[in-house]
DNA sequence: ACCAGACATCGACGTGTGTCAACATAGACA
DNA sequence: TGTCTATGTTGACACACGTCGATGTCTGGT
């Protein structure tokens, strides 16, 4: 469990990915959500209610090293390549995927942190 | 198949809500999410993903009693009742919420398991 | 029976979204 | 240089979605 993952430090006041916001909410059952936590945490929301990003995120999370080619998506699928090359966008601007290009090639990988965050942000993790 | 999607996880074969369907599925990483799967997931995300839908769900949830009578959202909202109608309706219909009607009110009250199950899906929390 | 209030439904409008074909860009290699 | 392959971008389309005003449907009280 200590593979090389970019992951950020505590402590940040920059201009970041819209799930860096999201961390700090308590879960949603706790206290009303204010108007800006939640069109924070709404396009978040919005970026995984998708069958096909769904299933992008699930395969390349499985994936080995936690990372996968966009070669190996678009063939998963029976979806054109710019539609494939869409979602991926999508899932990356909102900060759930990383993104790194080798080569030709592109790689993605999740934002371990961001599901995190979000699932306890529902589910209420215990801790 | 066969039959209509009914996909039944464990014994159950009710007709149910969608978000009863979910439970059964490991977390979003362990493995990649058949197109059934997700397609039963999307819906849930895409209920929750907006804004004014997750503050319905939290000011139900951290609401005494853990329910909420619609008159009270109705006034926390700078929109029409028409409006509030329509996404309590939404989530009411994925199963995120459970409704009752009291006299000539009606009160909404929050799945704990499907919010709870959602967030496991994302977050992984081995419950 | 009637009226008033609480919610739901309907129809319409503008905007957002998923998808594709066509095109653009950027490395790798001869 | 030029060509091939892997991805991203653009423009366009149909469709879904959030919102509203108007209307309908209950229920309780007069």
């Amino acid at each position: 469990m200590s593979k090389s993952q970019v992951v950020v430090p505590r402590r940040r006041v920059l201009e970041l990915t819209p799930v860096e916001t999201v961390a700090c909410c308590s879960p949603l059952m706790q206290e009303p959500l204010s108007g800006e936590a939640a069109a924070r945490i709404a396009p978040l929301l919005k970026a995984l209610a998708d069958p096909v990003r769904l299933r992008l995120m699930s395969m390349i999370a499985s994936h080995a090293d936690g990372e996968a080619c966009v070669c190996d998506l678009n063939d998963a699928f029976d979806l054109s390549q710019p539609t494939i090359s869409h979602h991926l966008k999508v899932l990356h601007e909102v900060g759930l995927l990383d993104r790194s290009k080798r080569g030709v090639w592109v790689y993605y990988r999740i934002r371990a942190t961001a599901l995190a965050d979000l699932g306890a942000l529902l589910g209420g993790l215990p801790a």
